[in-house]
DNA sequence: AGTTCATGTAAAGGGTTTTTACATGGCAAC
DNA sequence: GTTGCCATGTAAAAACCCTTTACATGAACT
């Protein structure tokens, strides 16, 4: 049976590993998460639905990897953001919350993968490093904030990691998807994440 | 073929739609929001695997219908702890955010169906309904909230609104589900929110 | 050239989905 | 009460998906 919608030149794929990620992310983006299967999969990259067990044990051997590749992505366009602080502080602190929400709203399919696919983050240790790294290029941020208050009234520097990362995921996961947001409102998501720390930081007693 | 595992008293079921219900939450609980198909809720319901079509469409509309049951009883638990605001209005908000938090923990498989299940919101008005409706009472709170605050001196309601539902989400999502929280960390959801809530309306000058 | 091994296919068994035809019995109208 | 309606359930069948097993291909190394 022939399973290549165009033929291929070799009998060999050659790349099927990305080959099934963007599928799984093409497929992820028009059907959500847990809106394809395996086969499909296969089938969209070209190939037979045995195939894929070549490179993953399962289906979510599959999503855990493009979870993975999304973590990555991730980080890097926080660390871009940041950028290492310069030129001040605080416009790079604003610049990085903002990349969190674009990353969101522009690539939505990872952004599933990682925070919206179910898959039991402690199954997949790789997984797990790829958030961690993530959440540190926060915290380096915020410590770095935290630094222009006057020592002795700084604020704990893992809390206040916490509270921006709880409110930027739940801007994005509420407001701030890029297809049709579950909740969307009146003011954009943007807007609402800057009133709210120019409100925050007022609060923890920072300028900004 | 007998589908009872133990056998009906008559040959109709008499509440499938409940047990479908109930079968859905307790397969949501342990598998997650995709981790079942229709004829295993069939099969856990004690009927034959076309049962299920008597009563719902296809799979999704069960999962919704459990979303809807989630949101209903999710606006109960919230109006239940802001019990008019009484014995006094910051006491009750406080309550109120907490009910959002312990709801979230308490009934995981509710919040993954509402939240998490990657069902197009739109597709069922009676889903946006309860969850407009849910979404009401915590802007009541706010409303009263805000008006402690001396006038010519208030934030705007639904701002304020969409903040606090933002950072009640975040937390609840990242750190606050009942079984294996998928970023658990060492501070507890509680005193995060608490903590949040304490810097946040400092930067509001609001009085708490 | 020959061997090896990663990568792909074919085929088969079993489960799921969904429809269609049929069975049951609760309930309302007489 | 009896009758007939019809909501609710079952059986069976066709199509598709999952997963494994045995086999085919060809790239890389000697």
């Amino acid at each position: 049976m022939n399973w290549h919608k165009k033929p291929r030149d070799s009998y060999h794929h050659g790349n099927l590993r990305k080959a099934l990620i963007d599928a799984a992310l093409d497929l992820i983006r028009s059907k959500g998460t847990g809106g394809f299967t395996f086969a499909e999969a296969a089938r969209h990259a070209g190939v037979s639905p045995a195939a894929p067990y070549r490179h993953y044990k399962d289906r979510e051997a599959l999503v855990a990897d493009v979870a993975g590749q999304g973590y990555k992505a991730f980080s890097a366009a926080m660390d871009k953001a940041w950028n290492d602080g310069k030129p001040d502080v605080a416009a790079s602190f604003k610049r990085t919350g903002e990349a969190y929400l674009l990353f969101a709203r522009d690539q939505p399919a990872y952004y599933s993968a990682m925070f919206e696919s179910g898959l039991n983050i402690a199954t997949y240790p790789e997984l797990r490093t790829a958030a961690d790294e993530a959440f540190d290029t926060l915290k380096v941020a915020v410590t770095a904030l935290v630094a222009t208050a006057p020592e002795g009234s700084r604020p704990p520097v893992l809390m206040v990691s916490l509270h921006v990362w709880a409110v930027c995921h739940g801007i994005a996961s509420l407001f701030g998807r890029g297809d049709g947001a579950a909740f969307k409102q009146p003011i954009s998501p943007q807007e609402l994440l800057e009133s709210h720390m120019l409100v925050y930081l007022r609060g923890l007693g920072l300028k900004v």
